[in-house]
RNA sequence: GCGCCCGUAGCUCAAUGGAUAGAGUACUUGGCUUCGAACCAAGGGGUUGGGGGUUCGACUCCCUCCGGGCGCACCA
């Protein structure tokens, strides 16, 4: 990148020192600006006319800032050659990890849409990216639904079935008329004692995950490995119980850990909680992947603290596994609504599958658009952020949004198709070159999102490059009598191409035609 | 009570300690017999929650107050 050549050029002279070379804020400050001048209280005339940087066509001293202009040749590069700073590693990434037996619901959308963006930002820069899903077969949450099932009488191979099952179970734990019945189903589920009670179970399971896997479908998204909390509960049982003593101790009938702060990993039916299913899971993960250098884990942004204090007992249990690797949680928000107007089937809670299915529609029935949509909605902003969601503005699909941006390249994709049967010529126009200034930071925001993992970054950079892509195509007429300049043709090219790029490692569907 | 996160235009969100804080949306107006109008052009809209501090420079860092969210022992 022509940025990390400006910056060698300038530490050449001033030495190791914290100046920036980042991306002017307008373009009237040129391409990129340094402070380097400024931080080390040189003169800034002084410093420019050391430096000569292939690619830069005009240096210029502004104030306290040195501008950079790129030369016209710099600008359109033969590819966008994305900096692979994560060569070599092994990474995996767990993400979606819902509660089988309850409806999925968006807030599982939403650690899926996060979770895919950056597995795929990953992969890009060099990342060699395990995805992992952990399901939730088996606890409190499939005991409730099983428990409804048999109150119901409902099909436990029907989905929405199993939606009012749990309903039902949920509703009969907290006002506690169930409570009892249901512990003890739990616990029978784990001691697999009770065979009408686990072939419910089982049944439910199984419809779940097919609902499940089709949905990831839609949503892109194909897992490596999938572990299962009926494994990772009694494997992280069993790990737990060892290291009494050393790691964990006992306390009130309850096996605990005391970090930051205490927490339980076996309570005192001497059952594995969500802690200590951690521990089996990352047995789990661990022994399939043991040459990993980072884990990450995407959940919503409540359980930060839990996660910290689990993460710092996995380390203390495998100290061998976990030296020099990277345990590390990352947040996605809550989904909130600004009313409730949305259609669901399965009452107040809204689905993923109803979700998309309304934004299909609203989309003038193409399921792509309204993925498009509704990743787009979740990706513009910072990762552990809430997400306001406005059921009537989500649905209305104009402007800042996903198929905006697909429109964009739909756009770029028609032209060059028409361009194929054009006669190219020679002819360079002279104008504007703010969409080659755009494009050529394109490297750079994929290398900051990933190395942040943070894909809004890249949202709003292709939000502003298909802004400026659309401007120029209303105000240019590109192909003329049957011919097109060579230089916009190969224009294009790389708008498409970065459109297309950059949509995809959002996960953000690249339609041909719309 | 302790801890973490958040507060930017009416609304939804950007902004790597740097130049005049930017988009979209909503509202007003204009543009399709011309490469795709899910588009484009123009307009108004701000004490970045309040106050103090650090800095050549603060939306960004520190302190404090106000407002909101989340977590803190047997749910996940």
């Amino acid at each position: 990148m022509i940025r990390e050549r400006i910056e060698e050029q300038i530490r050449a002279v001033v030495g190791d020192v914290p100046f920036v070379v980042a991306r002017a804020d307008s373009v009237a400050h040129g391409d990129y600006y340094t402070n380097a001048a400024l931080v080390t209280k040189t003169d800034p005339k002084a410093l420019a006319e050391k430096l000569k940087v292939e690619g830069v066509e005009q240096i210029e001293v502004a104030g306290k800032f040195i501008n950079f202009y790129l030369s016209r040749e710099a600008l359109i590069p033969a590819e966008q050659k994305i900096p692979q700073q994560y060569a070599g590693k092994t990474i995996m990434v767990e993400y979606t990890s819902p509660n089988l037996f309850k409806p999925l619901h968006i807030g599982n959308l939403i650690g899926n849409i996060l979770g895919e963006s950056i597995a795929r930002l990953l992969e890009k820069s060099g990342a060699d990216v395990k995805r992992v899903n952990y399901p939730s077969d088996i606890g409190l949450t499939v005991a409730k639904g099983v428990w409804g099932l048999t109150q119901t009488k409902g099909d436990p191979s029907d989905i929405v079935a199993l939606g009012e099952a749990y309903k039902t179970g949920h509703a009969a734990y907290e006002d506690g008329s169930a409570k009892v019945q249901i512990d003890e189903i739990n616990t029978a589920l784990y001691e697999n004692s009770n065979p009408k009670w686990s072939e419910l179970r089982t049944e439910g399971v199984a419809t779940s995950r097919k609902h499940l896997s089709e949905l990831c479908k839609t949503l892109g998204t194909t897992f490596d490995k999938e572990f299962f909390e009926s494994e990772s509960g009694l494997l992280g049982a069993g790990i737990v119980r060892e290291s009494i003593g050393t790691v964990f101790e006992e306390s009130e009938g309850a096996v605990v850990y005391r970090g930051a702060h205490t927490r339980v990993f076996l309570n005192s039916r001497g059952l594995p909680t969500y802690e200590a299913k951690e521990v089996g899971l990352f047995d789990l993960k661990s022994k399939a992947y043991p040459d990993f250098d980072t884990s990450l884990t995407v959940t919503g942004g409540e359980q930060k603290d839990f996660f910290a204090v689990v993460f710092d007992a996995i380390k203390k249990i495998f100290p061998d596994r976990t030296a020099g690797k990277n345990l590390q949680h990352i947040s996605n928000g809550f989904l909130k609504l600004t009313n409730g107007k949305m259609s669901s089937r399965l009452g107040n809670v809204i689905t993923g599958e109803s979700l998309l299915a309304d934004l299909t529609v609203a989309a003038r029935g193409r399921e792509d658009v309204a993925v498009g949509a509704i990743k787009y909605t979740v990706l513009k902003s910072g990762s552990g952020k809430d997400i306001i969601f406005d059921p009537e503005r989500s649905l209305s699909l104009e402007g800042d949004s996903g198929p905006y941006l697909q429109y964009a390249l739909v756009r770029a994709r028609a032209l060059l198709r028409k361009a194929s049967g054009a006669t190219v010529t020679q002819f360079i126009t002279p104008q504007s070159k703010t969409l080659e200034r755009i494009l050529i930071h394109y490297p750079e925001v994929v290398e900051r999102a990933a190395r942040e993992l943070e894909p809004h970054h890249l949202t709003t950079f292709l939000t502003e490059l298909a802004a400026e892509f659309n401007s120029w195509y209303a105000a240019e007429r590109v192909i003329v009598d049957g011919t097109i300049a060579g230089y916009t043709l190969s224009l294009v090219k790389v708008v498409e191409r970065t459109l297309s790029q950059g949509l995809n490692l959002l996960g953000i569907p690249t339609p041909e035609e719309m």
